[in-house]
RNA sequence: GCAACAGCCCGUUCUAUCGCCACGAUACGUUUUACGAAUCGGGGAGGAAAGUCGGGACAACACAGAGCACCAUACUUCCUAACGGGAAGGCUCCGAUAUAUUUCGGAGACAGCAAGUGCCACAGAAAAUAACAGCCUAAGCUCCUUUUUACAGGAGAUGGCAAUGGUGAAAACGCGAGGUAAGAGCUCACGCCACAUUAAGGUGACUUAAUGCGGGGGUAAACCUUAUGGGUUGAAAGGCUAAAUAUACCGGGGUUUGAGGGUUGCUCGCCCGAUCCCGAAGGGUAAGCCGUUAGAUCCUGCCGGUGACGACAGGACCAGAUAAAUGAUAGAAUUCCGGCUGAUACCGGAAACAGAAUCCCGCUUACAGGACUGUUGCUUUU
RNA sequence: CGGGAUGUGGCGCAGUUGGUUAGCGUGCUGGUCUGGGGGACCAGAGGCCGUGAGUUCGAGUCUCACCAUCCCGA
């Protein structure tokens, strides 16, 4: 299923403190990842958190734009990451942020993404084994 | 037809696949409400949503009053819920055309320096009381000379004057005549300006004409004066539900002889009035609903008005998110740019400015391209 | 959403009530002292005062609009 629904998203102020505070973090270039497993009855593994400074873009239509794109490329290649969280009976919390001042295609995007998505896999196993 | 200027309006479209947000309907489950997932239906960013510069609506608190502050506005009339906005008009200045002055276009924080105070660098005698240089010394005073013995001449003291001073952004209304010892709006004619009165036109600003009185440097985006207006706060307003608890303890100060609070900033006055303020330290919560989208609303028609705008009739319901929806990908069309070409075709690239957060009316700023209207110029055809 | 501050040589800051030529420290360039470096001394360059209008005879300064940066309020 390739929805995106508000259950799949972050919107916990609390969880959200926390996630910064203890969260682990690695970058894929041009994203910084920050990830914690938690504790959740919720019938969707993950909840994600997508930000875009406005550091980096100073328009809110180019910061609209790049949260777009990023979350219809995550809505798209989650059932990878989704199938193994399930099989491990886990919960997880992650926050993805856009940490460059240029725009990269919708092509490039994907094939990160999708790095992302596999490094979080195997982070999550070395964690846990 | 083309170009320039001004005004006004629009501001990408279609298809496929996969999604997001709220609403309505249907049947289903848990079953009191409500909630959950499913299907269907129609809806889902802007002309500036932006800047947050004005003004409102709405809400809470307050509302015997007086004075002083403070802030805003500033030609007139009108429009508007209101405005620092808009419309029409007046005046001043600038540009163009013809050169009496008219026509066209543009700009103006456009009340008052003749209410007071301050400031005006350098230069210059002097930047506003008129001083200095200078000119004159008539009348009256002192001395001297000559002698026709007083009418003269000279010097001094005393007094008068604002013409001359060529610097400056700016020089004591301009210019001419009279007048005088020398001069001066001191007087007069013409002209400029200010004020007052009257008459005519206009709702009015104001215009035109006459009479009277008068002479004034500039600067209020200098202090200020005058007139008018202004209660404070701001959706984090405010209301409700749920959850949670502890005015712990310590230090300082005040108090029924009135502390403290409210009343706009202060003073007076008025009202309430018995545990009140400050510091330090600590405990709990920080979840959700209403407000929250039907309104100074939008569309069409017609009428009134020079116009901004208003009245009437009919129709429509048109985003409501909250770590924040309104999208992504692919293809096509349309427009523009570049390459190539005699031209099409073809290839490549781009599609402006920009994203609601209580709502509305303005202003300001950003903006690819296009449509319409008007004026002016050139050209072609009839 | 509301309120406030700042912008001046490369960097950090002064600049009064509008006035003649906008200063200071540090850094930069050249020279002198030294055998050389450091250091000291001397000289010099470098500013349309954030941008654009307006008021004024004349704006870094006054007024308005815009741009950028920063801060405060739950």
């Amino acid at each position: 299923m390739q929805t995106f629904k508000k259950e799949e998203r972050l919107c916990k102020k609390k969880t959200i403190k926390i996630l910064f505070e203890e969260g682990k973090k690695f970058h894929v270039y041009p994203f910084k990842i920050i990830w914690m497993d938690i504790e959740s009855d919720s019938k969707y593994p993950v909840r994600i958190l997508i930000s875009v400074s406005k550091r980096f873009f100073k328009k809110a239509v180019d910061r609209n734009k790049i949260r777009r794109q990023i979350r219809e490329v995550y809505r798209k290649n989650k059932s990878l990451f989704y199938e193994y969280l399930s099989r491990q009976k886990k919960h997880c919390v992650f926050a993805i942020l856009y940490t460059d001042g240029a725009f990269i295609t919708f092509k490039e995007l994907e094939k990160k993404i999708i790095i992302i998505l596999q490094r979080l896999i195997d982070e999550h196993e070395k964690t846990f084994k």
